[in-house]
DNA sequence: TTTTAAATATGATATATGTCATGTTTTGAT
DNA sequence: ATCAAAACATGACATATATCATATTTAAAA
């Protein structure tokens, strides 16, 4: 099992701000764990107690809502953390994460490093740094929710995606969603979230074969109205 | 000039955490200003630069949208700080805040504060769970506006109203907004918002006199589907 | 108080999006 | 490779909400 001193993937998060004895001390608890696409991480009204440090893969974090529909709220990548609002409140998950591909993460548990946010203010300045800009980006998606339409929110989806997880040698976006998923993104049914894309690729601006989307003209997804 | 270490409002937010010493150079280097309802107290795109403690009053903070819309994202009450992110990023602020009433409010420079975040690791640990708790309402506004109709949202500001920031001794709801401000919490058309709140007295569940709002059936407003 | 502007109210209509139905394609398991 | 289930696609229609127009009321200013 890797070492965190030596691990990579903490440069991209609050992790890196934890001094070598911390690590070492984070090292001998944690856990690795390889989850398969499809898998649920935690459910929302769980305890977590921990956090999720997302060495490879993605995943969603959504919030069922009372219609049954699922709302992803926000995509974790590679270099994250998941569940860092567990180590400052003793509240159960509002948020159910589900793995959108195969994924390694190594999980930390609260008990081993709440003690760190404690006593070490650089590691809970990045954490605070974290927290505001998830917050900031919460704060645009409560805009985009109330005043774009679905066309509009789903083409920026599109360059969201494109641009914050990069895509394949071929082109496609590396990240695969169902329409489902697309839906439940930008926060429509199914159905219109199919339709939108069909249009999208009638229009030229997207390619598809099946899950596999292109980007075929950014500039005019741009300028969805 | 009151002073911070004797100022009761603090009980209610991360300042609480600062040390007596801390308090008293902050004491030293803060502002109160009287702010009167309607007052922009700063705009979106502005350096902040510090934070603001509430001592009275309320406030709306929101985001222009490109529609022209002003996207209400948060109301800051009695007691609560405004502008904690611009203490850990060097950003412009992403939201304007506009006094709803008139208010009270000290200013604090970040160059004051910001060491302290370093230095004292509860107050950043307070600091980091008022970030959770306005994450996690984020995420909750977020699926809201994606899966409800604006009827229900409608009926869940209200009650939100009624709990969080109470009423006059008559009954009314003590936070007088116009139905412009409904609208651009819920996220709809100003003509929509005045519409459900009509529905709402035709059916009884409130009684309004021009701003004043009166809930007159709790349980009728939270059955709302 | 009188006057004027702003806010509220409501109708008529347009439009976006949801829902239901049905068929087709893709995917995964045997 | 075959089959079943899931995902995708599309039409028809229902519904919620936006938009535009126009009164009416309320609040602010002279």
């Amino acid at each position: 099992m890797g070492k965190c001193e030596q691990c990579i993937i903490k440069q991209f998060n609050a992790l890196k701000s934890l001094t070598k004895d911390e690590l070492m001390r984070v090292s001998n608890c944690k856990t690795s764990k390889t989850i398969k696409k499809g898998t649920v991480l935690f459910e929302e009204g769980e305890s977590i107690n921990g956090v999720y440090c997302v060495k490879d893969g993605i995943c969603k974090l959504s919030k069922l809502s009372e219609n049954g529909k699922d709302q992803i709220v926000k995509m974790v990548v590679k270099g994250q953390l998941i569940g860092q609002r567990s180590l400052v409140t003793d509240e159960t998950s509002n948020l159910q994460a589900t793995a959108l591909n195969d994924m390694e993460v190594c999980f930390i548990p609260k008990s081993e490093i709440v003690a760190d946010l404690q006593k070490n203010p650089k590691f809970s300045y990045d954490m605070l740094q974290d927290m505001a800009r998830d917050l900031k980006e919460a704060d645009d998606i409560i805009v985009n929710m109330a005043q774009k339409s679905v066309r509009q929110r789903l083409a920026e989806t599109l360059i969201y995606i494109h641009d914050s997880f990069g895509k394949n040698p071929d082109g496609t976006l590396s990240v695969l969603l169902s329409r489902e998923d697309f839906a439940n993104i930008v926060g429509t049914a199914t159905e219109s979230a199919i339709r939108v894309l069909s249009q999208f690729k009638k229009e030229g601006m997207i390619s598809t074969h099946g899950k596999h989307i292109k980007i075929k003209d950014l500039g005019a997804l741009q300028r969805v109205e």
